[in-house]
DNA sequence: TATCTAGTAACTATTATAGTTACGTAATGC
DNA sequence: GCATTACGTAACTATAATAGTTACTAGATA
């Protein structure tokens, strides 16, 4: 899409493309729509386009849009009554928590954009 | 086991402690074993028990023993047609590449034994 | 030699994800 | 108005990965 952002497609065009099903296509725009990276329309001429020019959505965007996350933000399940677990899963938090804050700025340097250019 | 390196345990003990099953612990530490981190013994007086002091051991090591990897290594599963795939999963391997070198710098500024620590 | 423990194969249970079918809703063009 | 097109979504199935379980073998020790 970031290719021929005016082109309008449908579920079922993108589903061709990825070798995947229309409804599994809707369902991941779907939450990409929520957070306003695309826009869709029903109807004869509807289908997908995205909601802003695409030098102006990162791959961050995408990412955190789909929630994808590498730390499950669940410091404490609590139910452990092992002091030396806890003091691993808050140091390991801390560790996934720094990793994941260099991920979201690496990705929010790459536009989706960049990716047709051979330079970037 | 850091807390207390010198003991054997059986896998019963320890899976008693960690709420699981006694096959699953021997496979994980089975795991670790071929690593070098632990030792095992059969018999009456067997069990587990640390291959070196705990202040030898990172939680790299372990994290590395047990094959963890953010990143899945294989760049390029090769049948996707599409220029701009190939170019998101060649920057997406890049960044993820980065982000695996701190983490495993990050575990393995931290041996077992600091988790008995107050301080660290 | 009885007992204890790891080693391991084989099976089941659970969970997450993807895929599929079916149908409702909205928009368009005739 | 009405057929067509496409999204929206619920409900179900398929697949895969992981964890858990049972059952047995092999080695070590008292």
């Amino acid at each position: 899409m970031a290719g021929d952002p005016d082109r309008v497609r449908t579920s079922a065009d993108i589903a061709a493309h990825a070798g995947t099903n229309p409804v599994v296509v809707r369902r991941v725009l779907g939450r990409l729509r929520e957070a306003g990276l695309v826009t869709s329309e029903k109807g004869h001429a509807g289908g997908w386009r995205l909601a802003r020019p695409p030098q102006q959505i990162t791959l961050a965007d995408i990412y955190l849009a789909l929630d994808e996350r590498l730390v499950d933000a669940r410091e404490e399940t609590g139910h452990s009554d092992c002091a030396l677990e806890h003091a691993l899963q808050h140091k390991v938090a801390l560790v996934l928590e720094e990793i994941e804050t260099l991920l979201t700025r690496r990705l929010s340097e790459m536009t989706i954009a960049d990716l047709g250019d051979p330079g970037a």
